[in-house]
RNA sequence: GGGGGGAUACCCGAGUGGCCAAAGGGGACUGACUGUAAAUCAGUUGCGGAAUGCUUCAGAGGUUCGAAUCCUCUUCUCCCCA
């Protein structure tokens, strides 16, 4: 009897602990159940999650989801990760106002190494493994494929607010779209998934995975949603594509730049989500950032910091920040600056027009963007701001010179070839 | 199979022969303000060493002094009927 209530207390820590960030578990109780069924058995749990082997830079939305697998790791349960190449060849339409485009079978091979590369920054790859559904979904044939989708109704697809609201909207819904979630479903049923995890635009094709498991006679797995990480822009999912994102395999100084240009409410979120501190302290932090106690942008250091300690080290954490302080707070230059190459046929000609260089040098998309930023008064050359769009300057005056456009764009020019 | 719509710049979307490089909104960029945050305000946002210059309105042809706008064909797509 004692046996079985420190077993318990001990499922019960998991569960809190596994609870943090999460939106639901479904069904409520499942995870419990999961969890002792394999504590009394001394099998691990397989936690599928299922990735679209599209964009294979990893970013703290997506980290969001690891860290969680990471936690179930710890535990001692084992992770699996389906490479959807073949469903890849669909493209998930989740949130999706349009069809995406097919991906080709080089592409996928080439991001799903990727993929793996990266995931490894977070996961313990012992307790891994990677699976393509092709491995299962390649082996159907027609009429397998016809039962299968006579599994699932089309008002139950079309339930999906995506694929509603396009309907909806007369946007055009392929019928290969509609086979998303099933084949999603079968993934499950495949590996035998006891705990599927994904973000909250996965509750459907998580959830027919749960249906399909009972159809199949099999036990039901647990659905775990967590939420979509708010991108940078304040307002839609980090992704991307809508490069709102911090990637978790940029450098400190940059990310340590994107955390602070988010807005005083988002902090919060991102400290449940993106760092391991306990929540009590959290809500302290926020409480006391409200008041005034602290001042909020302090609070973001703490924020950065953490994360960049996740991702890199306390100490180039640490060094982030006071590069960061360095710049912003003192108005210093940035320590280290991108250089540019003045090309050979200036530096012959001894003179350069100053939107040319710009453009060049990548500041500008053209001439014409390249005068918009020095009317503007965007252009400082040397501190110096420059107005007039039709500036010459003499090359050799300008080796070692700092261009620098908007507030954080600078190049350190160089005018001595190789 | 029959009938009727639609395709416009990064996105949404107005424009039905010249006043159209094309309204408006979003986004992005620059400036002001600030904690170089967010919010707000102002400006910019096809290319262009700038010009009564060049290239754009799904694609190809055509009518016209002149076409995003009219005609023909093609591609994609939505709706209704069967």
């Amino acid at each position: 009897m004692a046996e079985a209530e420190t077993v318990s207390t001990e499922i019960r820590g998991q569960i809190e602990r596994l609870k943090r960030g999460t939106i639901s578990i479904v069904p409520e109780h499942g995870l419990e159940a999961k969890l002792a069924k394999s504590a009394s058995t001394g099998k691990p749990l397989k936690i599928k999650l299922g990735l679209d082997p599209t964009a294979p830079d990893i970013h703290l939305g997506f980290a969001v989801v690891l860290r969680k697998l990471r936690q179930f790791q710890e535990m001692g349960h084992e992770v699996v990760i389906i490479l959807g190449d073949y469903t890849a060849l669909i493209g998930d339409p989740s949130g999706r106002s349009a069809t995406r485009p097919m991906l080709s079978t080089e592409q996928i091979r080439e991001n799903a190494s990727t993929y793996i590369d990266q995931l490894s920054s977070i996961l313990d790859r012992a307790k891994t493994t990677v699976r393509y559904n092709g491995e299962w979904l390649g082996k159907l044939d027609f009429a397998e494929l016809v039962r299968l989708t006579s599994k699932m109704t089309v008002a139950q697809v079309m339930q999906r607010e995506d694929f509603a609201t396009r309907f909806a909207n007369h946007q055009p819904i392929s019928l290969h779209e509609l086979l998303y979630p099933l084949a999603q479903a079968y993934d499950s049923v495949a590996i035998e998934a006891d705990v599927e995890m994904g973000g909250q635009d996965q509750t459907f094709n998580i959830l027919a995975g749960r249906d399909l498991q009972k159809e199949m006679g099999q036990e039901q797995q647990v659905a775990m949603f967590m939420p979509l990480l708010v991108g940078l822009d304040g307002v839609k999912k980090m992704s991307k594509s809508l490069g709102n994102y911090v990637g978790v395999a940029e450098a400190p100084n940059v990310m340590f730049g994107k955390i602070m240009s988010l807005s005083d409410e988002m902090m919060s979120m991102y400290f449940e989500l993106c760092t391991d501190i306990p929540l009590d302290e959290v809500s302290a932090l926020i409480q006391q950032s409200q008041s005034g106690i602290t001042n909020p942008k302090d609070v973001k250091r703490r924020l950065a910091k953490e994360i960049i300690s996740i991702y890199h080290s306390s100490e180039s954490a640490e060094s982030a920040d006071s590069e960061w302080q360095k710049i912003h707070s003192q108005h210093e230059m940035p320590s280290e600056i991108p250089e540019f190459e003045m090309p050979a046929d200036s530096v012959s000609t001894g003179r350069i027009w100053i939107c040319k260089l710009l453009t060049i040098a990548g500041l500008a998309k053209g001439s014409g963007e390249a005068r918009r930023l020095v009317t503007q008064g965007g252009v400082l050359f040397n501190g110096q701001k420059i107005i007039d769009p039709s500036l010459e300057m003499e090359v050799s005056d300008c080796e070692g010179s700092i261009v620098q456009v908007g507030p954080k764009r600078y190049i350190k020019i160089r005018t001595t070839s190789a």
